[in-house]
Formats: structure tokens, C-alpha cells, sequence
DNA sequence: TAGATTGTTAATCGATTAACAATC
DNA sequence: TAGATTGTTAATCGATTAACAATC
């Protein structure tokens, strides 16, 4: 995997051509333009093409790219040919609905184990995954070596739970808790805003109503 | 609400703020300062003026701000204190996890229905709230007056119910499936995008790597 | 060939950061 | 008062879009 550095932007695109061209693939299609899929996605087709050369694939003029080779580019360059393995960490709803997701396998993460303080969970599988009890966290994820945990806790917890990931020897956490987490500067944290997403939602939707109240009027 | 253009990465940080506030709020502090708020979540203080200055709160200077009178701003900016209706569609795990928290009442909505095809999910109450069949969705929504639906179906399906709420004359959708969904111009989509998110998490795991064996040679 | 498509270089746009005057 | 903090205007930075030469 390259050093370069790739706009974060770019990286978020990514995954989204890759599951459209997955779904070309099963249609049958071999070939596609970089205007196609930005026509399709709402991306610029410059800013298609700047996005996937960064995958190393490559077109041919008038022809396009192979939808597989472009598939296999992306999978390669976010690496999700190697799964690593990870813990979760709160087996509560939204932790076990994230268990069953099939499709993170696809995108390099196995969820080996999960933990939670709840002695009624603890012992129990859910979709096939032990839940363990959170005082094994630590020596658990430093004996399997796991860089990179998922954090499903409330967010009362999650300071907790984050600093207990951090003494295993986790470098790297997937937060779902809606509160920023106090880590050294060497652990990355990547968190889900849920509430941030609803703002933007509510507000597209607020101007929208603007617009169209503005464009036909009583 | 200001029809102003607010520009996206501030609508995203001020539920962060929001949220830091009220912990702030409830350690009973009362005065905070642009610096302060920035520290704790890593954006820049003059960036948290001019994000905090597009919700109309002044703070005063050598005092700084009110975190009351801030919590308050923030809130009647996001239009936090009217709480919406919304449907919820797909009650399968995720979902079910959607409509047991608590927390988007207190972000201007409410779940008032679910909807699930699965015959077996219709007739219970999940956290409360009925689950319906699919086939009710379209009519209630529109005599409902419903402008915005979670939809968490699974990927396959998620065209089909997108139309769905579209015909009901649902105005929004907050689409947790991974993909993109096809809706007239002026209904607004906004996507949780976890492979996205993931994509990145590994990119930054990646990188931090590097970096580390690059300080720290054998 | 002609024209569609690629990939790259330049221009634009918008967000972030820096500089600074105002003020409590 | 002196100094901390605000809010605003200017500079910087980075991503997106436009322009265009290369090529199959």
C-alpha cells in the first residue's frame, strides 16, 4: 500500500464506486466510463477520474475501464483483500445489529469477539460471536494482537471503554458513541455522527422547503 | 430558521459542540470560551466563532459565552426544540437499535411508526412503537403529513421503499442502506455511510503505522 | 478518420487558519 | 489599566471544476 497521501474526500467516494461497479458486475456490464459513474453517483467525472487514478487503474481512451479491473483496484488499494481482525465492544442493539453485518468481512474486518459489562450477555453468541466479559478486553486484545475496535457503548461508557482498548494495545477505533474520545496522539479515532447527520438532513430539508415555497407561491 | 447558507462542515461540528455544552452544563460550568470548546474537540477557535456566530450567539470578550445561552442557540438553530414525526422503515436489527434511542427526540425527531415486510415483525411493538406492514406505508404517510423517514432496510430493498415514501410524499430520507437511491430533485437524501467511514479508519491505521516505523527504526 | 474518453494541468471555489482591531 | 477574549477581514490551503492535449 502506497504512502501518498489521498484526499479524505477521495477515500470516502471510494467504497461507493466499488459497491456501484459490484452491482454493474452482477449486470453483466464490462466496461464503464468514469461520466457514467458520476452521472449515477452525482460526482464530476474529472473527479472521477482523479479518484480512481489514485487506485493505480487505468483507462483506455474511448473504451473506458473494465468494470473488474476497476473493482479489483479499489479492493486492493483500501486494502480489503486482508481481513484484520476486531473486537466490539457493547453488545447492546446497535452492537449486535453491527455483528450481523455480513458485508464488513468484505471490507477487511472480522469481528472476532465481542464484550460487554452486562452479566446477562456475557457467555452468550450472538450471530455466532462470544460475548465476553469487559475485564478479559484487555489482556484478550493485547495476546491477539487487535489493532482496531469497534466502540458500541452508551456514551456514559465510552471514555471507559476507549481507554481499556488503549491499554490492550488497540491502535485504532471505530466510534459509535456520540462523544469525543481522549486517546494517546499514536491511536486513531474515527467516529460515526449519527447527530451530525441528522442536522445536515434536517436542514437540506428546511432550505428545500424555502425553495420550493419561494418557486410557487399562494 | 435563516434561509442563510450554512456551510455543511459547521452544521456537522455544532451537534459536537451541542453535546460537549450540555456535559459542560451538567458539570455546572457556566461561562466557556471558543478556545476552550475547540481544544476538547480539535477544531480551531477561530473556527469556532464563525461556526457559533451562524447561530446568532454572542459571546462577550475577556468573559466568553454563556454555556446556558449557547446550548439554547445551538438548539433553536437546529430547529432542536420542534420535534417531527418521522417513519422508521426496516425494523430488522438495526433499525429495531434506531427506535430504542432515546437521544433524536431531543434532536427535533420522533419515531411514530415502524415498517417491516416480514409478516412475523408486523403486529408487535418494537421499544414501543408499532410495527406495520409495508403495504400501509405509502397511505399513512401521506395522511400522516410525514416529511421524513429512516430507512434501514437491507441494500436489495431499498430502492423499492425509497419509492415507497417517495409516493407517500415523504420529503427527506436519512438512508442507512448502502446505496444510492434514486428520488425526484426535490427530495432530500442523506446517507450514514459506514463503509466510508471504515475505509478511512483503515487509511488513517495505515498511515499511523508508517509513520511510527518510520520514527522508530530497528 | 472522427469522435469519445482518458489523464493532466490550470482556474475556481470554498473552507480553514492567520492577523488584528474592538471591547469588557 | 492590562490582558484575555471576541468578532471580522485577509491570507492560505485544499478540493472541485474547467480546459485541453493525448490516444485508442
Amino acid at each position: 500500500m502506497s504512502t501518498a497521501a489521498v484526499p479524505e474526500p477521495t477515500l470516502r467516494r471510494l467504497p461507493c464506486y466499488y459497491h456501484y461497479l459490484v452491482r454493474l458486475h452482477d449486470a453483466g456490464q464490462e466496461r464503464v466510463s468514469a461520466s457514467q459513474i458520476g452521472d449515477q453517483l452525482g460526482v464530476h467525472h474529472t473527479q472521477v477520474r482523479k479518484d480512481l487514478a489514485y487506485t493505480g487503474s487505468q483507462g483506455r481512451p474511448k473504451v473506458g475501464h473494465r468494470v473488474d479491473d476497476l473493482i479489483q483496484s479499489i479492493e486492493t488499494f483500501l486494502n480489503w483483500n486482508n481481513c484484520t481482525d476486531v473486537f466490539l465492544v457493547g453488545a447492546g442493539s446497535l452492537g449486535t445489529a453491527l455483528l450481523g453485518y455480513e458485508g464488513f468481512s468484505k471490507a477487511g474486518v472480522r469481528i472476532v469477539a465481542a464484550f460487554d459489562r452486562d452479566p446477562k450477555k456475557v457467555g452468550h453468541k450472538l450471530h455466532g460471536i462470544a460475548v465476553l466479559p469487559m475485564e478479559k478486553l484487555e489482556d484478550l486484545a493485547q495476546r491477539m494482537h487487535i489493532a482496531i475496535a469497534i466502540l458500541t457503548v452508551p456514551a456514559e461508557s465510552a471514555q471507559e471503554a476507549a481507554s481499556a482498548l488503549v491499554r490492550g494495545g488497540v491502535r485504532a477505533i471505530w466510534n459509535f458513541a456520540p462523544v469525543p474520545l481522549a486517546v494517546p496522539d499514536d491511536v486513531v479515532v474515527e467516529s460515526i455522527t449519527l447527530y451530525a447527520s441528522l442536522a445536515v438532513l434536517s436542514r437540506k430539508l428546511a432550505i428545500q422547503r424555502l425553495n420550493s415555497a419561494a418557486l410557487a407561491p399562494a
